[in-house]
DNA sequence: TAAAATAGTTGAACTTGTTCAACAGTGTGT
DNA sequence: ACACACTGTTGAACAAGTTCAACTATTTTA
């Protein structure tokens, strides 16, 4: 079935009996998008959230000095939101976009706000998982303040193998909020 | 009415009935805590969460390396709590200390899970929450990225000086990620 | 498959931020 | 009022990270 890996992410975050699961799930529908192409550009409004099912995207901003600055990578089994931007619905600050071609479950913003309110399961889902969230940038800032570049290269190779694979140096230099030529030079000192 | 800043804050998040509301704060009790002390020390299990009704607390860490990271500062009106610690039961890496005598709203960890399940509205009130916060801190790091720790400084005292003026430089320094030393530095070059 | 674009490497000069140590100023408690 | 701790300042030497430019490898795309 398309939505098992879905079905299976809800679960790890929340206890859901089969029905609601399933009347979730009914609400997201299957786009395919090729690499290099956006999800999101910036200034446009967010009208959905997804689901990554095969692929991976990058989730940055690029600011007013040029500079790119990627948020994040979503592979597979990971949720694409630009929650700013879908909350408040102004214009979006990010851009999201596939390093690969890639298949997403797309949610439609008036469906899942509706599903908040039909079933409440769905309010504690995005709950638990913005808290969880929450957790793992709290953590990324310490990261950012305690550990060099190097050291946070390590980490980002160690913890997230099968993301860092798919990834240029360059997109993991931005990621780390160094530039690629700093990354290069200490990638080869012992 | 002690708790009318509480309630003022809720409603600024969700709409809720006045009943509902009413509920929601009766399971909170004033806590006084004095300048100096801690309302979480680094290694306890988090049983309670908090919201600030006068006074200014620190949230911190200390690494390996004996470094103190602020994480934030929370003043009256802010929430206050080890999402981690509280949600995962597991021991906290978080102090929380008061930087003035200050007043606290505690909710008891137990409380506060019943309430999700009776109150769905409070699901929602903290599935809010969490996704403002974490948009504040997908800001948080791409401004680390993109400024310099002057940049930061001047962004930090002009979005929070109510907070700023009741700081040492040494405590904005360890929040902005840089040394006191430095920080003294650049804030009297032009 | 050739041409063009992109990714990675390296060096030199530079900027940002750290470390450590010394000293001055400012509470704060008893 | 005294001692004591803590905050802030400054300097010199150093480490971390940037910039720009030139060059090489690797992919893309026509």
């Amino acid at each position: 079935m398309i939505d098992q890996l879905l079905k299976d992410n809800v679960r790890r975050n929340i206890q859901i009996d089969a029905k609601d699961l399933e009347t979730f799930c009914k609400h997201f529908s299957l786009t395919t998008i090729k690499k290099k192409d956006f999800l999101i550009s910036q200034g446009e409004i967010c009208k959905f959230e997804g689901f990554v099912l095969e692929g991976c995207f990058r989730v940055f901003t690029i600011d007013k000095k040029g500079n790119e600055n990627t948020l994040y990578f979503a592979a597979k089994d990971w949720w694409l939101m630009d929650i700013d931007s879908f909350m408040n619905q102004n214009p979006s600050q990010l851009n999201i976009q596939a390093l690969e071609d890639s298949q997403v479950l797309l949610i439609d913003r008036q469906d899942k706000l509706s599903l908040y309110e039909s079933l409440p399961v769905i309010e504690k889902l995005f709950r638990v998982m913005s808290q969880k969230a929450l957790v793992a940038w709290q953590r990324r800032l310490i990261r950012n303040h305690c550990l060099t570049a190097k050291e946070r290269y390590q980490y980002f190779i160690n913890t997230y193998p099968h993301i860092a694979s798919k990834l240029t140096d360059k997109q993991i230099a931005r990621y780390l909020g160094v530039t690629h030529e700093f990354l290069s030079k200490f990638k080869k000192s012992t």
